[in-house]
DNA sequence: AAGTAATGCAACCGCATACAT
DNA sequence: TATGTATGCGGTTGCATTACT
């Protein structure tokens, strides 16, 4: 193409398209170029938003070890899928977790050594916190066999979900890990990859911090049929029960998602799953099955998540495990992710009444 | 201090996919 | 259904900076 212009962007350049983005949203591209604004490429110019401009970013980081470990896993995992991977970074960009990669996997072979292999931050000369992952996290990782279902993809986006890890990898940061900025969210594909769509959901629960205003559902089953509406969430009952005692659906009213900007597919056809009883004595998890759904029906773009599913009868872990809508054991589930704060418990948290108050197959576990 | 190697990363390209017409 | 366009993704390149000798 001739008359666009390449290389770097301009400080002018970038308040151009920054200007744009505010006005117009993080879309179509190729108008800021066709009205004039800017003679770069819609191509270039949304990667200059994505990789640079938008908003929580985290820039002039460097990977942390426990990054780099993650990193690692997934890439043997998954392989070279980097924006996927990305999304268990928030504040990383694909292009980030690419460059990474490269850099690192030039340096092991400088090193003669395997770029699936990892070395702690002792041993490689970097520095930071540990990874310290829950056992029963460790377990089921490293022994995806054990999964009923040994599709070793599908375990570990089960169990690692973006804001878990993001909370996980933060810990020691002052930081809070969960912090998602409305203008950072993830935009919503098209309709039949409803939960790729963000929701601000209700505050982690009164107090556990006031610093976590927005988390979002997670690409956790990628396996799953994309006709399926909900896909698995974890709340964890001791989090559920430990502030409050209020359903975490609230969708305040007062606190959209950012959808304006988002693509044609607007996520307001989409609903939420959320957390209909909190009885304080079982867990009950806010998934529901494919056939539960009721229609949905449309709703004024400006009012994306006004549609709320209602209450889903009572259904056990044991039961959605049966019918596949988890895929790890109930015990599992309910000690894995928090659906609430996205944190699994610290395992010498539980107490014995914990423990004793979940209903679900301990004897199978 | 200067030269070189290593590193980090911005930005490009080609291709695939989704969507509109 | 076919075609064109927009968007997204992965691979790659090239430049600026930093580290090393």
């Amino acid at each position: 193409m001739e008359g666009f212009k390449k290389g770097p962007w301009s400080k002018e350049e970038d308040a151009i398209l920054l200007d744009w983005v505010a006005v117009n949203g993080p879309h179509n591209w190729s108008s800021i170029q066709s009205k004039g604004r800017l003679m770069r490429t819609g191509k270039s110019c949304r990667l200059r938003w994505v990789n640079k401009l938008r908003p929580g970013l985290k820039k002039g980081r460097k990977f942390s070890p426990a990054e780099e470990e993650m990193v690692v896993k997934l890439q043997g995992e998954i392989g070279n899928k980097w924006a996927h991977i990305a999304q268990f970074f928030p504040g990383r960009t694909d292009n980030d977790v690419k460059n990474f990669w490269s850099t690192r996997k030039k340096r092991l072979a400088r090193n003669k050594r395997d770029p699936l292999s990892f070395k702690s931050g002792n041993e490689t000369g970097m520095h930071g916190p540990e990874l310290v992952v829950h056992p029963d996290l460790v377990h089921i990782y490293e022994n995806p066999k054990d999964d009923q279902h040994q599709d070793k993809t599908f375990t570990f986006n089960h169990i690692m979900s973006p804001p878990y890890m993001n909370k996980f990898f933060d810990a020691t940061s002052a930081t809070p890990a969960l912090t998602v900025p409305t203008s950072n969210l993830p935009q919503t594909k098209s309709p039949s990859t409803p939960f790729d769509n963000v929701m601000p959901h209700e505050q982690c629960l009164n107090g556990a911090s006031g610093t976590l205003p927005i988390s979002y559902l997670p690409n956790i089953i990628e396996t799953e049929p994309s006709s399926a509406p909900f896909r698995c969430v974890v709340p964890h009952q001791q989090c559920l029960n430990a502030t409050s005692a209020t359903p975490i659906l609230a969708l305040p009213a007062s606190n959209p998602p950012n959808t304006k900007s988002g693509p044609t597919a607007a996520p307001s056809n989409n609903v939420m799953p959320y957390q209909h009883s909190v009885n304080g004595t079982s867990a009950i998890p806010a998934i529901v099955p494919t056939a539960d759904v009721p229609s949905i029906k449309s709703a004024p773009s400006s009012e994306p998540f006004n549609n709320l599913m209602p209450p889903i009868e009572s259904p056990s872990w044991d039961r959605l495990f049966e019918t596949e809508l988890i895929f790890l054991e109930p015990k599992c589930c309910f000690l894995g992710c928090c659906r609430v704060c996205r944190v699994p418990p610290a395992f010498d948290d539980l107490t014995d009444d914990v423990l004793d108050s979940f209903d679900g197959p301990e004897s199978s576990h």
